[in-house]
DNA sequence: TTATTTGAAATCGTATATTATCCAATCAAG
DNA sequence: CTTGATTGGATAATATACGATTTCAAATAA
């Protein structure tokens, strides 16, 4: 009678490739599969019981986001991802947060700002209870949030992409410095309230690219002259 | 003997589904797959003379690249482009080449400016004889000289995408302005004159972007108000 | 030491089978 | 007679298995 819903369980909701793609992916952000690591086309396939075609088309997916390498007739490979990326990205970053986090000024609400303000409590109390895995995670919801409601969407995507890369980064060889940790969050509360008073976008897309600026130069300066504090 | 080149000339040097994808590719801004263009697969496999699976992985190259949609178990069509794509697309390029732009300032040579000064005398040609063709060509070629000395490559290759989005829209629906043109024209003496001078990239990326919001609004005005001559 | 050869390993491409989606014709109900 | 649901067939994507081609490295010989 009732519209049969498919019980035979028509099956996986996600085709192998999919499949194979968040498989590799998540091998590659927890670091299990280290830059440089080769990924082997016939061995993927064999651990995930299917053929290589589909495994084929998730690499070169990853390929296109640029999380591998890959050399025609030779294979793929996780990228590479020096310091000198580090630095790449975070400036790109900037452009683009600063850009959307602009344009997204005449749209944030007041709920908006009370949920970035929520978060950087929650990122105050990681800091003292030193866990450096969640307050990342915050400080990214955070800017996430001011630049969400951007009308450009090319510009929100794009920035999206950008923060993904820098967290397959951060597993590897990130260091966490507490100072400049504490100094991000009172930028944050500064910004928020730049957010509130200003009228135009203009001084908030610079105030967010100088936040960006300031935390590659606290990594930098701590990675050539090793642990001098700012 | 002497180690036998070749001569039964291996082949193409571009594997099939390079092939695949620089074709469809073509034929996606020739104008001749018109967006909402079903592309099947196996049709474009008996035309290029090759099995579907390479055709396949071009498909998704593409779709990566945003020139196509991509449905599971549907198929791929090309993608569509209204003008509300046309201002995401302007809006951020001038974000990506305006920084990109000034972060090159500092590694532009006097030959550099003037190949630039020398493609400009071309786009004043190509106008002269009313050839929008070679104009639009032209003028992608200057910004790409400008702001390819940049040292962070993840932004000029934001660009670069960003130009070929661009190149996509164009053949469908693209008119174009002659007085804008002209304008276009001096702001790029003015833009030449500007780096010469100055000695700091800050007001680089405004003028720059400045110049890209400024047709963008000649388009708008002239998509609205129907021809409404700045 | 250097150049050539040889073989294993992995990718690239084809042919074929399976599975999912779409569309139109048929049938039942109002 | 019209409208809505169902079913069957056609079309196209998805996946597998197998053969062809390329690459890289180790071993051999000059």
């Amino acid at each position: 009678m009732t519209s049969t819903p498919p019980l035979i369980t028509t099956s996986t909701e996600l085709s192998k490739a999919q499949l194979a793609y968040l498989w590799i992916k998540e091998r590659i952000t927890s670091g299990e599969f280290t830059p440089g690591y080769r990924l082997v086309l016939s061995t993927i396939a064999t651990n995930l019981d299917m053929s290589v075609v589909p495994v084929r088309e998730a690499v070169r997916r990853l390929e296109a986001e640029g999380s591998v390498n890959f050399e025609r007739n030779v294979g793929a490979s996780v990228a590479m991802v020096d310091e000198s990326e580090y630095r790449v990205i975070m400036e790109t970053l900037g452009v683009l947060e600063g850009a959307a986090t602009a344009l997204s000024f005449a749209y944030i609400t007041d709920r908006d700002l009370a949920v970035a303000r929520s978060i950087i409590r929650e990122m105050d109390e990681s800091l003292a209870n030193f866990d450096p895995k969640t307050f990342t995670q915050k400080n990214q919801e955070f800017h996430q949030i001011l630049y969400s409601k951007c009308p450009n969407h090319r510009l929100t995507e794009l920035a999206d992409s950008e923060w993904e890369r820098l967290n397959n980064i951060r597993t590897s060889s990130f260091s966490f410095v507490p100072d400049r940790a504490r100094e991000s969050v009172a930028e944050h509360y500064q910004l928020l309230d730049l957010i509130e008073t200003s009228s135009t976008g203009r001084g908030i897309e610079e105030a967010v690219r100088a936040h960006r600026t300031a935390t590659l130069e606290t990594y930098l300066t701590n990675h050539w002259k090793t642990h001098r504090t700012l």
